[in-house]
DNA sequence: AATGAATGAGAGTTCATTCAT
DNA sequence: GATGAATGAACTCTCATTCAT
């Protein structure tokens, strides 16, 4: 029985189709100043029909946050078992890999509105820490210490150090997405040059002896 | 036991009471979810008493930035220009006292608040822009070229130096914030321990040659 | 009997009810002391709905004068432009008809308000004089322009001539509408009669030989 | 025992500088959009002293217009009592000279203010229709009735003409006070010239043979 | 299932009036 | 008596949510 497959193509869509208008609104006016009538417009649909998938805002937020961060997690991951060699580069490269794909893009925003909204959703906010923050966190901690262990790196305390190489990313990220449009921060490099020269920096004190510096 | 007066007539002391109500509030509950009517309340005064003190909820907001934050950036521009000497312990020195006064305290909130609202808020934005952001990243930048004339630093590129060390405190304050309540970030050492191990690391990173590390 | 449905879909006819509704409270209590709920709870709709249909207490009440007055003078102009043969008779049946349709409904009150609040609403002052005044004073001047040029009236000062023609009619209403409950006025003719004697003595003053008086 | 004359005297003096201080308020900005703390600044005394001559702002209101229009109101009858002669003059005289002393100032303007606020305070309606309006009417009344017998005039209706000869003042009256400042109503002459020009036109159609025109 | 008209709890703000000083 | 800080009811307008169509 063939059905009216357009129609369910279109239907099947709707979640995704509702996720993604959400996430582009609160990217550009932040989740408070989003109406849902908007969402709902954007997504190509009627008011009423947004609350057939997500029985309300609050609830849209949650799956927005769920369904943009769950893509990332693992990647990275799967890059770090794999490399070979020296971390330096990797550390490098890592990061930039980030910017790219994270910071600059839609779901480095869901990193910045995730970190605006958390009071205001405890429950989302563990979910975060668990889903996010805390596989970041060892993740890039394991690396130090593999630098530690090969004697690439100083001895330097390893949690201090993560937020050290975390740090810069997220602060960019924030200043991007909320001050970004109101000028006044770093005008004269772009964001990657930025993050580069940080990094640059941050080995510099990291490694054991700078081979080449 | 006489009950509290009904109606008290005190207006030398009403204005920082209204700014530290508005504070807490703002630092429970956001910017945008607090109502004006709650600050009064917290503040002991009725609605309208408000409206006496700051015209709206804006320059409230703006009040208690001036009050928690520009007097701190000024304060630490005094001590700047006084000091005579090494840079690094200096940076070392400003950077545990920003902590100890603003980023330990609810002051630090308003950095958190301004970073979640700024979107949705733009004139509080451009204020807080041109209010906090900019003097504290022209002292500490300052600050840096100081080192760099004298010898003491290399000659790192000064604006990415900047947030190399403006960024750790400000993401220690957004997981103090956001997530701390959730735990999960640095479980093993507390805020201060953390920020010494980072400027030890950016110190490093920065000396020209570091001399008895 | 079925109790009226709490909630009805009556998307077309939501306008004018909503239109009378505000006719009939700024009647009863002018423009500034008639609240928006008071004119959706006549309406028998609620708060929300009003501004639905109207974004704004401003933009309701210039809606009422473009439906209750706008329209009139609109059809005037259409009769004037028809019109043949001499301008006396024209100018009688004008103001008449003006009395009857304007005048004496509460589409008339309109005026009288909008003297009332014009010092306190500025931009309802000038779309008033924009959309009210000056069509009404160029429809009645160009009727004496034509009667001068025609020879039947003499050849009277145009401007002053149309403060006279109007004066009278916006004279009868302010007094019905302002101390007509008080009594105390013309208590031995009725507007109508009033208005009739007024538009002869005018006519008489104004024709160039009174053929048959 | 000499007092203190001087704060004396001002405290005598207060109920007549509160009055002028609200009349000349009302006229700038109207009823409602008066606050009452203006009208004390203006007074130069404090809010609450304002609260002890007069207990609301309503019955400040009404003290203002039985302060201005009282004095008016005997004086013209006293002229009309005394003159010999044509009426035709005595009419074109007396409208010049109520306009230069009534219409054109202060006093005009609580004309205005009455006629806006008559529904808001019927009390005071009623108060205004038997000291102001009444007397007028009689008193223009008689000088047409006068007029008629005397054969300098046409038997034209009394009511009808006393009205035909109030309005034209009182409509450039309301101009004046509501869309004066708004443009658009009369631009090329003077308040005067109209007035004259009114007159004239007037007198024309009422005199029974229009001996020299 | 989809729509969008209708709802109504609240939000920020104003200002006449009160009353502690 | 005079002051002006304090009050709180009232007002306009918004928007998440509901539900008749």
């Amino acid at each position: 029985m063939a059905a009216t497959p357009v129609r369910q193509r279109r239907k099947d869509a709707r979640p995704q189709e509702l996720l993604d208008a959400a996430l582009a609104l609160f990217v550009e006016k932040g989740f408070a100043a989003t109406r849902s009538e908007e969402v709902a417009a954007r997504a190509g649909v009627a008011k009423g029909t947004l609350y057939r998938y997500y029985p309300s805002k609050d609830e849209l937020f949650k799956a927005v946050v769920r369904d943009k961060l769950s893509v990332h997690i693992a990647e990275s991951a799967a890059q770090v078992a794999q490399h070979q060699g020296p971390i330096a580069g990797l550390a490098r490269q890592m990061m930039q890999a980030w910017w790219a794909k994270v910071g600059h893009g839609n779901a480095g925003v869901v990193c910045k509105i995730m970190m605006v909204e958390a009071r205001n959703f405890p429950e989302l906010a563990r979910f975060y820490v668990d889903e996010v923050i805390r596989p970041s966190q060892s993740l890039v901690g394991g690396l130090i210490e593999r630098g530690i262990r090969s004697g690439e790196f100083r001895a330097v305390p390893v949690e201090a150090t993560v937020h050290m190489l975390i740090a810069p990313m997220l602060h960019l990220l924030l200043h991007e997405h909320s001050f970004g449009a109101h000028g006044g921060c770093h005008e004269g490099m772009s964001a990657e040059q930025l993050l580069d020269a940080q990094v640059e920096l941050l080995l510099h004190g990291l490694l054991a002896r700078a081979p080449g510096t």
